[in-house]
DNA sequence: GATGAATGAGTCTTCATTCAT
DNA sequence: AATGAATGAAGACTCATTCAT
C-alpha cells in the first residue's frame, strides 16, 4: 500500500485517534495499540511518524492549542467590538466542550501530566498566557492598565473554573451552555464595573 | 521489626509517601517502588495494609478530601459572621497550596484520573459539592436564595480556576497570596452586588 | 497463651488444615496463610513445628499414608480368611473416598508432585508397594507364586484406576461403592481364574 | 525477526516447551520464564499468542488430547475386527509413554490441577469419556450391551491404573510395555469372559 | 508457646520500541 | 509506506520466611 503524500493523512489520523483514545481510556491507559487500534493503522506506524508515543502526544497537545487558536480567529474580523470580542474569547474557549466532547477529557488529562512533563507545560503556558493576553488586550480597549490587567485575570480564572467544574461534573450539553452564559455574564459584570 | 500497634503509623507513612511521590512524579510515574522507598519500607507492606496499590490511592484521596473539610472547621466558631465564614473558606482551600506545596499538585493528578475511575469520580464530587454547599450556606445569610446560589457558583468556580492556574503556571508564594486576595476580593464584590 | 504439651494437637490441627486447604484450593493454591488461618492460628506456627511449608506438606502426607495402613490393619485379625483379606484391603482403599471427601483431591494432587519431589515421591512408593505386596501376600495363599504376583500387580492397577476415574469425575457416593463393587467383583473373579 | 505465517510455528514451540517443562519441573514450578527459556523466545510471546499462561496451559492440553485421539485414528482402519481395535486402543494409550516420556508426567500434573480449574476438568472429561465409549462401542461388537459397558469401565480404569502406576513409578521402557501387555490380556480375558 | 508485621525474591503481565519484510 | 512479530524492562502482586514481642 505505498502510497505518496500519506503523510499529513496518517498524522492527523493518529492525533484524532489520540484524542479519542485519551479522552476514552484516560491519559494513563493510552497505550500505542490502544492508539493504532483506534485509527486503524499497524503500531509501528507512530514510530515512524512521531518518533515515539511521546511524540506523538506532544503533536496532539499542539493540535488542540492551534485549533482553539483558530476557533477564536475565525470568530473575530476587523469590525469586531471589544465587547463581542470578549464574548468569542468565552464561546472559543467553551467550544472544547461542545463541539467534541472527547476533546475535554483529553485536555485536563494533558494539564495534569504537564506538571510533571517540562515539554507539555512549555505548550499549556502558551495556552495560558495566550488566553490572559487576548482578555487583557480586550479589557484594555474598555478601561485602564490596571484593571485591565486585573479583569483578565479574574475572567481568565473564571473561565478554566467553570469548565474545570463542568467537565468534572460530567456536565451534559445544557449544563455547558448554563457555564457559558456565566461566564458571558461574569464578562459584562467586569466591564460594568471596571468600564469607563 | 513486627511491632504491636504498628498499623495507624504505616497507613499514614504510606499515605504521605504516596503525596510526596505522585507531587514529584506524577500518579502515571508513581509505582509502588516509588511509595514504598520514599516510605522507607518494603513494597509488599501496601498490599498488607491497603490491598494494592488502588486502595492505597483511594485512600490517600480520602485524607486529602478530609484535611481540606477539617481546615475548614478548625476555623469556624459559633461567632463567625457569614462573611468571615466565606473568607475562611477561600483560605482553606487556598491553604492546601501554601501549607504543603505536594499536596497541590497531586490533588490535580487526582482530578485529572476521576475522570476514567468510577471511584475517585466520586470522592472528586463529594468535594466538589461541598464547596459549593459551603458557600451557598454562607451567601444565603446575605442575599436571597436564588442569587445566593448563583454567588455560590460563581464563587466556587472562581476559586478552582484561580487555584488551578496557579498550580498549573508553577507560581511561588507570593502567587498564590494574590490568588488568595483575589478571590477574596471577589467574593466581597458577589456580597456587594446580590447582598441586601 | 503458652501452654505445655500442646504440640501433638497443633501438628493435628495444621496437617487437618492442610488435607482441607489441599482439598479445596489444591496444591498449588494452598499457602501458608490458607492454612493457618483454616486451623485458626497464626502463619507462624507452621514454621515453628514444621520447619516451614515443605515440612507439612511432607507430615501430611505421611499421616495420610498411616491412616491407610491403620485401616486395613483394624479390619485384619488372624481368623482372617485371605479372601476376606482382599476384601478388606479394597475398602481401606476407598474408604479414602468415603470417609473423608477431601482426603481425595489431596491425595491425587500429592502424587502429582510426587513426580518433582523426591521426598514425596519416596513416600508415594512406599504407599504403591504396600498395596502391591498387601495384595499379593493374600493372593498367595490362593495360588501359585507367580499368578500370585500377577494377580496382585493386575489388582493394584484395577484399585488405582477405578479410583482415580472416580476422583477425576467428581464421582458421588453411589458411584464410589459401585466403584468399589467393581473392584470387589474383579478380585473374585482373579480368585475364580488363577485360584487352585 | 518478524517473519511471516510463524503464528503456527511459534505456537508450536511454546506447547513443546511447556510440556518440557512440566514434565521436567512440575506443573507448579513451570513458570512463563521456565517455558519461553526451553522454547529459545521471550517471555512476552506467550501473551502475545496465548494471551496469558492460563491459555498456554489450557492450549498444551488439548494439543495432548488431539495427539491422543489421532493417535487411535491412524491405526484404525475399515477393516479393523473389533479385538484388533482394542488392541489398538490399548496402544494409542500406553504411547503416551513410549513415544515422548515428557508427555506422562505432564498428562498427570494437568489430571491433578483439573481437579482445581473448571478449564482443565471440562477437558480431562472429555478424554475420559472418549477411551470408556471407545471401548464400550468395540466390545458392543462382541458380547451384550450391559456386558460391553462393564466392560468398558473395567477396562478403562485397568489402562489408567496401569498407566498411572508406571508413570509413578517411574518405570522404564520394559516395564511400560510389560504393562501395555497386561493391558492387552486383561482386553482378551474380559472378550473371553464374557463374548459370546 | 504463639503471633503477625515486615521483607523481598519471584511471578505474571503490560507495553514502548525495534526491525525484517 | 506500512506492518506486526518479537523483545525485555518495568510494573503490580504473591507468599514463604524471619523475628521482635
Amino acid at each position: 500500500m505505498p502510497k505518496v503524500g500519506m503523510e499529513p493523512v496518517r498524522r492527523q489520523q493518529l492525533i484524532d485517534a489520540t484524542i479519542e483514545s485519551v479522552a476514552e481510556f484516560g491519559l494513563q491507559a493510552t497505550t500505542i495499540n490502544s492508539i493504532s487500534k483506534k485509527a486503524g493503522l499497524s503500531s509501528g506506524i507512530i514510530s515512524h511518524y512521531f518518533a515515539g508515543k511521546q511524540g506523538l502526544i506532544e503533536a496532539t497537545v499542539r493540535y488542540l492549542l492551534t485549533s482553539l487558536k483558530r476557533a477564536l480567529i475565525e470568530r473575530v474580523t476587523t469590525t469586531t467590538t471589544p465587547q463581542q470580542r470578549l464574548m468569542y474569547i468565552v464561546e472559543a474557549n467553551f467550544a472544547r466542550l461542545q463541539q467534541q466532547s472527547d476533546t475535554t477529557k483529553t485536555w485536563l488529562s494533558f494539564w495534569a501530566q504537564s506538571m510533571h512533563d517540562v515539554q507539555l507545560h512549555r505548550l499549556q503556558n502558551v495556552n495560558s498566557r495566550r488566553l490572559y493576553s487576548n482578555l487583557a488586550c480586550s479589557f484594555r480597549s474598555l478601561m485602564n492598565a490596571s484593571d485591565a490587567k486585573l479583569a483578565a485575570e479574574l475572567c481568565a480564572a473564571m473561565i478554566d473554573g467553570l469548565w474545570l467544574r463542568a467537565v468534572l461534573s460530567k456536565s451534559d450539553q445544557d449544563q455547558f451552555e448554563h457555564c457559558e452564559q456565566l461566564a458571558k455574564g461574569y464578562v459584562n459584570s467586569l466591564i460594568k464595573q471596571y468600564g469607563a
